[in-house]
DNA sequence: TTGTGTTTTATTGCCTCC
DNA sequence: GGAGGCAATAAAACACAA
């Protein structure tokens, strides 16, 4: 056997399959078969020409069917290329494999285990501020619901007081009573939400209406809009092109997160309801 | 030193696109 | 049908506390 380098034959399915120097197949199989093939000998199977790039005694000392780190030098130029753009055309996978003295294979490997980490720490971030927008807009809503507990009552003690005022007036209808009381009624209904629109617009949440969609995302979504340094083509910082990925999720409509974010809030209000608590909203519409 | 958790490299199987 | 992408997973390499 030449040199004892394991080649990947690119014409295969991944291209994971292996061909020792003098050409014998090694299938890629339970890890297990492949180690026995090359026991004896300190060989570096899977990187064929880096003198430069890497530092051949760390890499001589492994066993050759051990797996190896890149090198520093070798992610970084990966780490930037990643950057420029994280998809490969077959042409930069040639190059930069050429480059790195690796296999073509492991680049595309390198950059899509790149991509898993990059939507990982996206959905991370995601996350986070979906929990800081969902907590801002709880604390929100639980002022606004004291606020109209606070007027509901005193709605309920002015209502009273007009209540004794028309059964101890004297020389009035009933049907203008009525009237009055309704009146009055309308003018509470008016004062309290002018107080909840006052109260509901308070900065401080991050919380947007339908038609405003500007909340939620500051920026970095794995689902939409986003430019966390994401790697466009050309270089230029771009939505994520993640392709089947953000469709996944998102399925196109952008709207979705906020509809979802209300319908948690609502769903929070009915449990209120269920749960056998006082209505909130408008009490008499 | 060793046990354990995390990160990185690589494989497998399935899916989509051309 | 082949190429390439992704999710899930394995396993080596590494980090680090006890």
């Amino acid at each position: 056997m030449g040199s004892g380098h394991i080649f990947f034959d690119p014409s295969s399915c991944h291209g994971n399959m292996l061909f020792l120097g003098n050409g014998d197949p090694v299938f890629p199989g339970p890890r297990s078969t492949m180690l026995k093939m090359e026991e004896s000998s300190k060989r570096r199977p899977f990187f064929s020409s880096p003198e430069d790039l890497y530092d051949e005694e760390y890499y001589d000392e492994q066993s050759p069917e051990k797996k190896r780190r890149l090198t520093p030098e070798q992610v970084h130029l990966l780490e930037k290329s990643f950057e420029t753009e994280n998809k490969l055309e077959p042409e930069r996978k040639t190059q930069l494999a050429k480059k790195l003295g690796l296999q073509p294979r492991q680049v595309a490997v390198w950059f899509q285990n790149r991509r898993a980490r990059w939507k990982t720490k996206q959905l991370e971030r995601d996350y986070d501020q979906l929990k800081s927008s969902y907590d801002s807009l709880l604390s929100d809503f639980d002022s606004i619901r004291k606020d109209n507990d606070k007027l509901k009552s005193e709605v309920v003690s002015l209502m009273e007081k007009l209540q004794g005022k028309v059964v101890g007036g004297a020389g009035v209808s009933e049907k203008s009573d009525v009237l009055e009381v309704d009146a009055m009624t309308t003018t509470l209904q008016v004062k309290v939400k002018a107080e909840d629109r006052l109260s509901s617009g308070s900065g401080g949440s991050a919380v947007v209406d339908e038609h405003s969609p500007q909340l939620v995302d500051s920026g970095d979504s794995y689902f939409h809009t986003d430019h966390e340094e994401y790697p466009g083509p050309g270089g230029c910082n771009v939505p994520p092109p993640m392709d089947g990925l953000q469709s996944e999720e998102d399925d196109g409509s952008d709207d979705g997160s906020c509809h979802g974010y209300f319908s948690n809030v609502f769903v929070t209000e009915e449990q209120h309801h269920e749960e056998g608590e006082e209505p909130i909203g408008w009490f008499w519409s």
